[in-house]
DNA sequence: GCGACAG
DNA sequence: ATCTTGTCGC
């Protein structure tokens, strides 16, 4: 079990910058997916217990298909631009608990679109080899102009002198998203990707069920370990 | 030095 | 992130 407590902002920093010449984009050949994941984080405030889902989605059709919950400790605090230091410990946890992993997991944070290139996404990426992407709910990094008010609008982030992300409109007159690579796909694969986890809501199915599902986890309702969902019988 | 600053 | 009621706008 890796942890990050005890880590100084030096170390951490330098950590990042280890894990960030592993990053790859080229892992997809396409989006010809099966499943993709959603990963979430929850806590009470003040606790340093936390509690971690990890639901997949069959892909398509974002149906909930399985989900793994797992309790965690950190004491790493919250500090802008270390956020894999504090989460990504008790997320691999759950991750671990899943016998099938899904194509691709979507987590509620940045990717690439981070100081050096390590959003939790892209930590959580590089340590699993797995491939992953970030959708964060408000901007950490790089400089863009405001989507257009309709769905779909996106605008490119830029940052080190290249495209890292995009801002995207998810949903009309409703802040905009941002997207990113975290590990094994490209900047315009998270950006197709996110497009085709849309369900009613501003944020994309994945991790706004995580989000649903943890804070039953952590309110009681709902249980460690890993659940399976009946599926429906193929039909055709 | 000042402002910004994922969850 | 979490704690919370009403309220404004489509």
């Amino acid at each position: 079990m890796i942890c990050y407590d005890n880590l100084t902002l030096a170390e951490a920093t330098a950590i990042q910058n280890e894990l960030k010449s592993e990053l790859r984009f080229d892992l997809a050949e396409n989006l010809d997916f099966k499943t993709v994941g959603g990963a979430d984080i929850s806590f009470n405030k003040g606790s340093n217990q936390f509690f971690a889902a990890i639901v997949i989605l069959n892909f398509p059709r974002m149906t909930l298909q399985g989900y793994a919950l797992a309790h965690g400790i950190s004491n790493f605090p919250y500090i802008p631009g270390f956020l894999g230091f504090r989460e990504v410990p008790s997320l691999l946890k759950a991750w671990d608990m899943i016998p099938n992993k899904p194509d691709v997991l979507i987590l509620d944070g940045q990717g690439i679109l981070h100081p050096r290139k390590m959003g939790i996404a892209s930590h959580f990426g590089v340590l699993t080899k797995h491939l992953t992407m970030g959708c964060a709910k408000k901007s950490l990094f790089g400089k863009y102009e405001e989507p257009d008010l309709q769905k779909y609008s996106d605008s490119p982030i830029y940052g080190h002198h290249e495209i890292l992300g995009y801002a995207l409109r998810t949903k009309d007159r409703t802040q905009p998203v941002y997207v990113s690579p975290g590990y094994g796909l490209n900047v315009s694969q998270s950006l197709n990707l996110i497009c085709k986890c849309m369900g009613k809501y501003r944020i994309p199915e994945p991790t706004r069920i995580a989000h649903e599902i943890v804070n039953q986890f952590r309110t009681g309702y709902l249980k460690e370990g890993y659940h399976k969902i009946p599926q429906n019988p193929e039909l055709f």
